[in-house]
DNA sequence: TCGTCACTAGATAGATCGTTCTAATACTAT
DNA sequence: ATAGTATTAGAACGATCTATCTAGTGACGA
């Protein structure tokens, strides 16, 4: 008997996600389905993507084109929430990471010919009557990232309900600017409220240290 | 000779746009497109919302479905424009207009049951990247939101160049609170954010009536 | 060695897509 | 009345959509 595991790894499920195919029809879906929408994205396109048969996506995805989405969804959430957590690190100065994750997507967005903003962003507007699962699945992955933002003003030492309506706000202004950006190709949107969302982080960010002084 | 109109007008082409069947495949073009999206809205679910046949849908648009889809941003962004003009009027207070206009769009939002928001925003980023035409028919229904805004700002005292940018940070605001708020099925964002919209205007107003006393 | 299971592979089905087509109808102007 | 134009009406077409289905492959355990 063997114990060493073979010369070849192979797709081995002992990880419960390591299945190198299903994760590619991910990819490649959360891709398409974030620059041109769900309904508009065809299986077909999403499998010659992806380098995968009919036969795969359906049998990682029993649900079919609804569940892929939803997954979908979930990656792009995953994906975003790695993002933000990269640039608000713990600990670390909240103005320059406002300012430094609206320069990135600046960046990010003219380097893709406008292509590549938020991934949840297009089909959430999509499915948001029309599609309860996949409806949630963006509300889920929003709230990921809200609640992540949050945590990092508080313990920037902003109060805790500030740190929430700021977080809203900082969202809301991140996701118009992607809207306005995408629409008018210029990233000019973006470094703009870049701005401005840098300038209303460090107000409340002074205000709390100078209300912390009176105690 | 009969100088006078004849009792019956019927479809009259004296006024370029009176086509009554015309206007109902725009009306529901816009509202369905808006609420689902682009490419997921069939052109026979636009037909029988608008009681047309297809004949008429190609008479009126011989571009087919794109030129529909430019022909209903053109209308929504029209709509949208006379919205934001009532509500900023000329000379108003822009601080109460700001407050009115995010109040209105939670209302709006609750009783279409989170369905009518944007309705530019859903196909705007749907199209971005793959239809021209369309882009810039969103894009020229944004800058003319923009420009309104823009001019009411600078008639409250607001110097130019803040006026500018202040008008993109609250069209970023409402479209990423319309966003969150379609998303979470919940009025609050659009509330929140207006508020601090609301702050951020009076602010602005504050500073250049301080600014326009040194002279 | 054989059976089992996970995955691959793509043909096929049935529905729906956007568009075109012919024909009929209504109204205007002469 | 008649010709001409605008509009209506929906059948039909080819393309494409999502989903299902059968068959085949390769790895692993008994």
């Amino acid at each position: 008997m063997n114990l060493v595991p073979s010369v070849k790894v192979h797709t081995s499920p002992a990880r419960p996600e390591e299945h190198a195919t299903r994760e590619r029809i991910l990819a490649a879906s959360s891709e398409l389905f974030s620059r041109g929408g769900y309904a508009a994205t065809g299986i077909k396109a999403i499998l010659s993507a992806s380098n995968a048969p009919y036969g795969s996506l359906y049998h990682f995805f029993p649900g079919g084109k609804e569940e892929l989405g939803v997954a979908a969804l979930r990656a792009g959430g995953m994906t975003y929430l790695e993002l933000v957590a990269m640039i608000f690190q713990e600990g670390g100065d909240v103005v320059a990471a406002t300012h430094n994750f609206f320069e990135g997507a600046a960046a990010v967005v003219e380097l893709t010919d406008y292509a590549d903003a938020c991934p949840i962003a297009t089909v959430a507007l999509e499915v948001a009557s029309t599609s309860e699962p996949m409806r949630a699945a963006a509300a889920d992955a929003f709230a990921s990232w809200l609640a992540l933002l949050e945590l990092r003003l508080c313990q920037a030492s902003i109060p805790e309900q500030i740190a929430r309506d700021l977080a809203v706000e900082l969202f809301c202004a991140v996701e118009g600017a992607f809207l306005l950006s995408r629409t008018t190709r210029s990233a000019e949107p973006l470094r703009l409220t870049g701005r401005a969302c840098v300038d209303r982080v460090a107000a409340a960010l002074q205000a709390a240290t100078i209300e912390s002084q009176h105690d």
